[in-house]
Parts: structure tokens; sequence; C-alpha cells
DNA sequence: ATGTATCAACTACAGATGTAGTCGTCAACC
DNA sequence: GGTTGACGACTACATCTGTAGTTGATACAT
């Protein structure tokens, strides 16, 4: 039940939910630019499956990994943790606050601007 | 220069954000609600002095608080975080995020559509 | 059959974090 | 002037996190 998930196992379901299932050498392959060595990864791997966020099928003499939990339900969980920690649950200034610091790009506000006026149908 | 402030210690900088300087007791006193005791917030604000979040300036025997760090900063630094690790650096998805959760009432939609004409320039 | 590579499991360990107790000191009160 | 209360400093300790080594079993190749 919505174990929290730190940053590095993010990282790892990160590489779960774009493919999976994958063995434990194809997930560390697939973060090779982490420079992790392939033994954290395996710690990391069985730190989520014994939270539940990753399920495990054995093949053979080793696992293959996939996801328990879905991504949006963690991003919406993490977003709205911030919104609620940092804006008093207002997404209009954390918005406001990408713009001042000049973090969105045209494309970034045409997009949020669709958005927009799908929201208010 | 930017050190990470933990989520218990970013509580302790909000009661310091809104009114400082503070000693240890009077900071205490506000956090009531989160039933730390006196030493745990003793603890919290000689970490985040430690670290310069905040500045200390003698009263006496005892130390008067107040921020070292502008909570906008903060703020701009988590979001900024949060976004590139959740959603790329986009923060349409995000807001799209928490619309489809109904995290956002007609006075949030109604804020962002002002926000955005207001970035349109 | 034997060596070797590979796997998950277990162990390790330092730093951060949440939470709080103890200690030595000093100021103020009686 | 001795007692009491408050203060910061120091200590404590379990858990989480990042990072990785060691081990015992096993499958595969020779």
């Amino acid at each position: 039940m919505a174990e929290r998930i730190s940053e590095a196992e993010f990282q790892v379901m990160e590489v779960l939910w774009r493919d999976s299932p994958l063995t434990a050498q194809e997930v560390a392959a697939r973060l090779d630019s982490s420079g992790w060595s392939l033994t954290t990864v395996k710690t990391l791997l069985s730190r989520l499956a014994a939270k539940g966020a990753l399920a495990t099928a054995e093949d053979g003499r080793r696992y293959l990994y996939s996801p328990a939990v879905d991504r949006a339900a963690i991003a919406a969980g993490e977003s709205r943790r911030l919104v609620d920690r940092l804006f008093g649950g207002r997404p209009a200034p954390l918005v406001a606050h990408l713009a001042e610091r000049g973090e969105l790009s045209p494309a970034d506000i045409a997009e949020l601007e669709a958005l927009i006026r799908e929201l208010k149908q």
C-alpha cells in the first residue's frame, strides 16, 4: 500500500515502466549511465520487490521483474505531496514559480494553454 | 549553497518564514500540533543552522533564529526537481495529473488561466 | 565429473533523517 | 548564595538510503 519509493529506486522503476519484464542484468544494462554497479541495481530491485512495487516471476534460476504499481499513481501522489507541502495545495503558484525562473518554454506554455482550455469544458 | 532541507526541517522553516526572528521555544510553540518534543525542535533548528538555512543571533543566553534562505528559492528548486524527475521537465503533464485526479478546483483553473494569459505576453 | 560463470540472498557500512534524552552552565529568584 | 529553571551542546538510536561486497547454490560448458 503506497509505500514511498526513494529517488534511486524511482530510476529503477522508470526502466521497468518503459519495458518489462526484465532481468536484473537487463535493468542494470539500461542504467549504464547511472554508474551503479550490478549489485547496487540488484539491491534496489530487491527493496522494490520487498515493498511491493515490483512483481517477480521466476524464470529458471533468476527473476523477471515487472512493475506492480502504476507510474501515474506514483507521479500523482508525489505531485500532490509537493503541491500540498509547498503551495498549500494550489497548483498555480507552482506553475508561476517555474515560469518566473524561466523554466517554461513557449511550447510548455502552449501546452498548458491547451490543457486549460480543455479543463474548462 | 543549496543544501537540501528534509521534510521535518521544512516544517520548521515554515514557521520562521511566517514570522521571525523567534526563539526555539517560540518555534516549538507554533509547532504544537506536530507532536514534536521541544528537544526535537531544537535538534531541527540546530541542523538547519548548521547547514546554513537559518541565521542565529545571540540574545543573552539563547538564540534568535531567522531564515537565511528564501522560501521561494527552496520551493522553486523542489518544484524543478519534481517536474524533472517525474515529467521530463515539462510542467503540463503535472498539471494534467492534478486535473485528472480532480485536484483542481474551478478557482485553480481560473487562476492558471489568468497566469497563462500573463505568460503569453 | 569438474570448473566456472551467474544468480538471488545476505551482509555491510556510512550518511541522512526522525525523534528524543542527558549534561554542563548560567541567570534569576528567594 | 544556594536552588531552580532554561538554554545550547552533545549524545543516542532506529530507520531509510545510497552504494556495494560476499556467499552459497546452481546451471552450463568441457
